[in-house]
Formats: structure tokens, C-alpha cells, sequence
DNA sequence: TTGGGTGCAAACTCTTTGCAGCGTT
DNA sequence: AACGCTGCAAAGAGTTTGCACCCAA
């Protein structure tokens, strides 16, 4: 059993939930999707195994727990999930090629401390979602 | 009728549509909404005027000639509409009081420099909704 | 006059929910 | 043994589409 299903499992006892077997293919098939994949793609990948119902029960429990995080890439598009990632992070989307890019760095940070200062606001959340050209298609 | 009415019948001609009652209703009801308007709230205002249908159709088209533009303030939230503002900005959504701020500054300028020179990726579109608690709700 | 636009209703996509039975604790 | 979780199916939002009629150009 990959590290982090373990991981979960704990988690997941820990905070008086269950450790099943669906919840554990879902977070395994979360895992290694790389990201930013839809519902959609994570029942037909556990097609005959967990039902699309529970997938979506599963994320959301994921998500409350912190362990998950769900985005919308475009306005029109369905939810995309990922793990959650201990940086702040957002997404560069190429409209060109559809590459999907994870930017880590201070911006997020950056966005936060100009809120705060300058106007008070104290953030929770910082969606962001950037989209444009990358630069390989940009070059081409 | 409005100015800005006026100037929605140019462009709406100008690019090949017609201008019809439908649109001007719809056009009239955004702009006074001050914004953030959900399709089932102009349709509440516009109700036995504009069929549902038409008011999404509208502000589609609103949308593609740069009227209008949309955003999404939650990730399971309904669309939201706006008339589209010169200057870019982005949301501040206070979950303590629930109200929407626009702010206007410099900041996606920053963040469109920043991917520009650092990453060679140039922007198109930014999107960006800020959750956390205002001055106001802070202090209280 | 003509074809783009509208209303109406049905379809569609994504997501949530009710419920009986199963499996973790 | 208890009850939280699951699968299944049905319901629910929000949005889109097909089609006949209407009206702006």
C-alpha cells in the first residue's frame, strides 16, 4: 500500500471517519493522477469498482479534511480535483495546448500581505487561475 | 433610455446582431443590479419580460462582444454577471458578511508582469476571488 | 421580405440525496 | 453488534438546445 494511503487511513481515523476500501482506491487514484482530474475521469479509472456517488462523497470528505483540493479551471468546465499541496499554489492554463501548470511561489503570499495591509482584509482563500499562452507555444 | 443602452444598441449592430427588447431589458437589469447578478435573479426581475433561455443567451453574447463578463465567487456557487469594467479587478468575498468587493488596483497587473518576464507565459485572462473576512466583520 | 432572435419545453451535464444493505470498528 | 459507508437509482440544480413563430433590418 502506497505511503500516503496509510497516511490517509490515520488521517481519516483520526478525525472519526472510516478507513475504507473505496476511499482508499479514490485518494490511490487521486494519487496517481498527477492532478486536475475531473469526476468524470476518476469513475471511468475505477469503473466496476466505486461508485461515481461515493467518489464524489469521498473528494468532498478529502477536501474537508484538507487533503484534497478541488478547482475549476475554466468558468464552463466541470470541478477538477487534486491533493492538496502543502504550497500555496495556482494554475497557468495554456490556450493553446491545454497544459495545465502548477505555479509555486510567492505570489499567493504576495496577494495575501497586500490585502492585508493595505486594506484589511484577512484572507482565507486565494483562488487563482491564470490563463494564456505557455511558453512553448508561444515560442512556436 | 439609458446612455449605456444606447451604446449596447451600436455595438450589438456593429458586430452583425440585432438589437432587440429582449437584450436592452437584460442589458438595463445587469447595469442596475450593481452587479453580481445571478440568471435566476434577472430572471425574477425580468419575469413575464424575458424568457430564462434568452437571458442566458444574451449574456453570452454580452460575454463574446466584451460586455459582460462572469465569475464564479464559489466553487459550487452559480455564475455571476457583471457588466464588464474598464480597469481589471477581482473579487474580495467576505464569508462573515457575505458582501462582494471590487477591487481595482494594481495588483493583476503584478501578477501579469511576474508570469510574463519569470515564466514566459503570457496572460490572457486572470481570474481571481479572494475568500476571507473584511475590515468591518474583523474589527467587529 | 428574410433570417436572426425569442419563448417554450425538453434535454443535458454535473452533482446531491434517500434508502436498504454491507462492512469497519 | 452498532452504525457509518456504499451502491443504486432517482432527484436536483444550472445551463443548453430544438423548433415554430415573431420581429428587426
Amino acid at each position: 500500500m502506497d505511503p500516503s494511503t496509510v497516511e490517509l487511513d490515520r488521517t481519516l481515523r483520526q478525525e472519526g471517519y472510516r478507513a475504507t476500501g473505496p476511499r482508499r482506491l479514490v485518494w490511490d487514484a487521486l494519487i496517481s493522477a498527477s492532478g486536475h482530474v475531473t469526476v468524470e475521469e476518476l469513475a471511468t479509472e475505477l469503473a466496476g469498482q466505486v461508485d461515481q456517488a461515493s467518489i464524489y462523497r469521498a473528494l468532498a470528505l478529502f477536501e474537508e479534511l484538507g487533503l484534497a483540493r478541488m478547482t475549476r479551471l475554466g468558468d464552463r468546465d466541470a470541478a477538477r480535483w487534486e491533493p492538496a499541496h502543502p504550497d500555496e499554489h495556482f494554475h497557468l492554463v495554456c490556450t493553446s495546448c491545454g497544459e495545465v501548470d502548477h505555479h509555486i511561489g510567492s505570489l499567493v503570499a504576495q496577494i495575501r500581505e497586500h490585502l492585508d495591509e493595505g486594506h484589511g482584509f484577512e484572507v482565507d482563500e486565494v483562488e487563482l487561475v491564470v490563463h494564456g499562452r505557455c511558453r512553448r507555444c508561444r515560442g512556436a
